[in-house]
DNA sequence: TCTGGGGTCCTTCTCCCT
DNA sequence: TCTGAGGGAGAAGGACCC
């Protein structure tokens, strides 16, 4: 049953990962600048508004984002800031209402049913929640609001960059309509493909369609699901506890890697990457799955079973090994990964232990590191954050302290060893970049919003 | 465009059991 | 004992999201 107001908020920060950084970072304000892998097989993660006005997109090779917008500043990600603003954006939502539903790192709903503002205050509501979340984040966000998550999200997404749009119920046709079906959540390439062929292009041309004609085109969930959205028929609750149904970890590598060996080598490091992520919900698992993906991109995937859950980091590397024992391995491969299943809550405290001890895990206290909230686009190699820098923590963008200029951030190494660094703030406001030797450098944790090391 | 990483959900297929 | 149908569970792959 659809409630009769719009009183469920989308929040949605724009070009998240970038405007952080360009928060942090005050003299990259108003500049293009790309978020991503810097590897040679690395893609954009976030790409700020002024780097997409030249046709820079989230998920392009950083290559060719490099190649479209050469003056891009180009930084790696981190985590932890990202973490720490988001929990900034998610505050604004949880001071008005417990029901709160987070989607990923930058986006949330919230069911905001108690208030009764009257026929034409949901768009103050939704001014006010968006206010609120840029002055406790310092980065921008835009707010939808509507009668279903369906409407709320894609009010969202049409009043981005930084705008809130309120789509009352005798409204909704009227936006929902003219949108092409490819906005709409659950419609992908292959999706939009198949019914441009029958002529469906618009969600008005979706509308015209019967169920039997969308069930044989994309399946019986999508092809119910695309029905039912087509009417603005959405009577989800917002839901505050999602499980977790899995936890993994997967490496491109930079160069493909040549039999069995090669891969097999890498099963242990990538493991513990995986059982990192596992150990932070507490879980055992009972289905390892390995994934590989060759140079041609062909991925094939092979999954062990064990008799009961475990999170003994010897019983689920070994599986994950007599997983890639399935796998024909002939072909180079470009990606590994591991992944566990079939997750159920036990065994934490041995599982710290089992970490502790395994020679090839990642250091145990990179787990902390990373944020609680996922981090769809992050990188899953966690960096230091502190100590003295080395050449290897040499990534533009990282956090640097020096005893006499402050804090700044990493611009890049120069060819006579120096290391270029801008020493800036939030709250500094745009800094100067000197030149400083490598050893007077120490990496620290990024800040948060508040100013406030991230940890 | 030439394609990362962490997920969820769905479909199809196979195997096993009744 | 054999055979086929049907259902459930698990495996594998694919589409999709951010």
């Amino acid at each position: 049953m659809l409630r009769g107001q719009p009183s469920i908020a989308h929040l949605d920060a724009d070009a998240f990962f970038a405007s952080v950084e360009q928060h942090q970072k005050p003299s990259l304000k108003g500049r293009p600048v790309l978020v991503g892998g810097s590897g040679p097989r690395g893609v954009v993660a976030a790409a700020s508004y002024e780097a997409r006005a030249f046709g820079v997109r989230s998920a392009m090779s950083m290559a060719l984002a490099r190649r479209k917008c050469p003056q891009a500043t180009v930084l790696v990600p981190r985590p932890a800031a990202y973490s720490a603003y988001s929990a900034a954006v998610m505050a604004a939502l949880r001071e008005r209402t417990e029901l709160v539903e987070p989607l990923s790192i930058d986006e949330a709903f919230a069911d905001l049913g108690h208030l009764s503002p009257g026929p034409d205050g949901w768009t103050r509501v939704a001014a006010d929640l968006r206010a609120r979340a840029v002055e406790l984040s310092g980065v921008p966000v835009s707010v939808g609001m509507g009668r279903s998550k369906l409407v709320a999200k894609l009010a969202s997404a049409a009043a981005k960059p930084a705008g809130v749009l309120v789509v009352a119920p005798d409204g909704e046709d009227r936006f929902l309509l003219p949108l092409p079906v490819r906005s709409l959540w659950g419609v992908g390439p292959v999706s939009a493909e198949r019914l441009e062929r029958i002529g469906v292009r618009t969600v008005e041309d979706l509308r015209t369609q019967p169920l039997d004609t969308l069930v044989a085109l994309v399946g019986d969930a999508a092809g119910t699901n695309l029905y039912r959205v087509a009417r603005g028929w959405d009577d989800r609750p917002v839901t505050v506890q999602r499980e977790r149904k899995s936890a993994g970890a997967e490496r491109t590598f930079d160069s493909d890697l040549y039999g069995r060996a090669q891969v097999a080598a890498q099963i242990p490091a990538v493991t513990a990457q995986a059982m990192a992520r596992l150990s932070r919900r507490a879980a055992a698992a009972r289905t390892v799955t390995v994934k590989v993906r060759f140079a041609d991109f062909t991925t094939v995937s092979r999954s062990v079973t064990l008799s009961s859950p475990s999170s003994d980091s010897r019983v689920l590397t070994d599986a994950a090994r007599r997983a890639l024992d399935l796998v024909e391995t002939d072909a180079p491969v470009r990606l590994l990964g591991v992944s566990f299943h079939g997750l159920s809550e036990h065994a934490q405290l041995a599982l710290d232990i089992q970490l502790d001890d395994e020679p090839d895990a990642p250091q145990a206290s990179h787990a902390s590191e990373e944020p609680d909230v996922d981090e769809p686009a992050a990188p899953s190699r966690a960096r230091r954050t502190h100590g003295s820098l080395r050449e290897q923590d040499c990534a533009p963008g990282v956090d640097l302290e020096h005893p006499r200029y402050g804090r700044g951030w990493l611009v890049r190494v120069r060819d006579d060893g120096r290391v270029a660094v801008r020493f800036e703030t939030a709250a500094t406001g745009p800094g100067r970049q000197l030149n400083v030797e490598m050893d007077e450098l120490q990496l620290v944790a990024p800040l948060g919003p508040d100013g406030a090391p991230a940890t």
